[in-house]
DNA sequence: CCTTGACTTGAAGCTCGCTTCAACCTGTAG
DNA sequence: CTACAGGTTGAAGCGAGCTTCAAGTCAAGG
């Protein structure tokens, strides 16, 4: 398969072409070839995208992949690099799922809140014994 | 209690003065009594705080705030504003927490990725059985 | 040759929830 | 009186992850 101009390559992964212009222009992306003043993308820019685009679905920030790909000495394997970073994100996941369902706990509460008006329910959740629940989550 | 100056008020919530001003700017808290040309907050005033930092912490946007206190006719009892809007917060929720479990997984997969290069495991992914895992989630 | 369409560039804009800044005002202590 | 603490205001900045815009370039088709 020929190198692939932008627009289809940005179709086949569902980005659009200013994202990849943009994951160029912060370093994730190396710069693609320009032929006759355009992008061309080869087998390796797609494999990286398709890189990119996995671990932005499992959360990963921008900084965070630019890490899995530039943060190691070039021996360093790519499953140490997994390991090691996948790693970091579980904890940082776990964390968030815990936030979360202490949000829905506290939800909970509140959707039983029995106030007339929301000034008492103040009152009562700064006397931290409102129906909505006294346990402040964070 | 007399009324307190905006200092003391941000300390007791742990939020800082700009954040109190922020939000009489964009009207979820409604203007302070302005004496000696200072902001003094009343017990309605720190009830309204209260609120405000419970729904925060149970993930509300301020604009979901904004509706809780504006978007409702006056008539309508807090329990019932609480009921409405806690529904949909717990939709948000349940959704975001399914997102996290599937990046969970994802990244689980992740971890025990064999492949020496970045490059191979990304030719991987594109053929969809690279072991970081096949499913991209969302 | 001219138009069209797809691309290029750098710069600026967007959302969210604030924070920071500069310039100014007010009340109190010494 | 001055100095100082602790406010006030509007405007601008931040970070993340892009998108949008204006102006220019390039190749192909008629």
């Amino acid at each position: 398969m020929s190198p692939q101009p932008i627009s289809t390559v940005a179709r086949q992964f569902g980005l659009r072409a200013s994202a990849l212009r943009y994951y160029e222009r912060i370093g994730i992306l190396s710069r693609a070839s320009i032929s006759g003043g355009k992008r061309h993308y080869d087998a390796a820019g797609l494999n990286r995208i398709a890189i990119i685009q996995l671990a932005r679905s499992a959360g990963f920030s921008l900084a965070d992949i630019r890490e899995l790909f530039t943060g190691y000495a070039q021996s360093v394997p790519a499953s140490r690099r997994w390991r090691e970073i996948t790693e970091r994100k579980q904890a940082q996941l776990e964390d968030t799922a815990r936030r979360i369902r202490g949000m829905q706990l506290l939800l909970s509460k509140m959707g039983r809140c029995g106030c007339d008006g929301l000034d008492l329910c103040g009152a009562r959740i700064r006397k931290a014994a409102c129906a909505p629940g006294r346990t402040l989550v964070r």
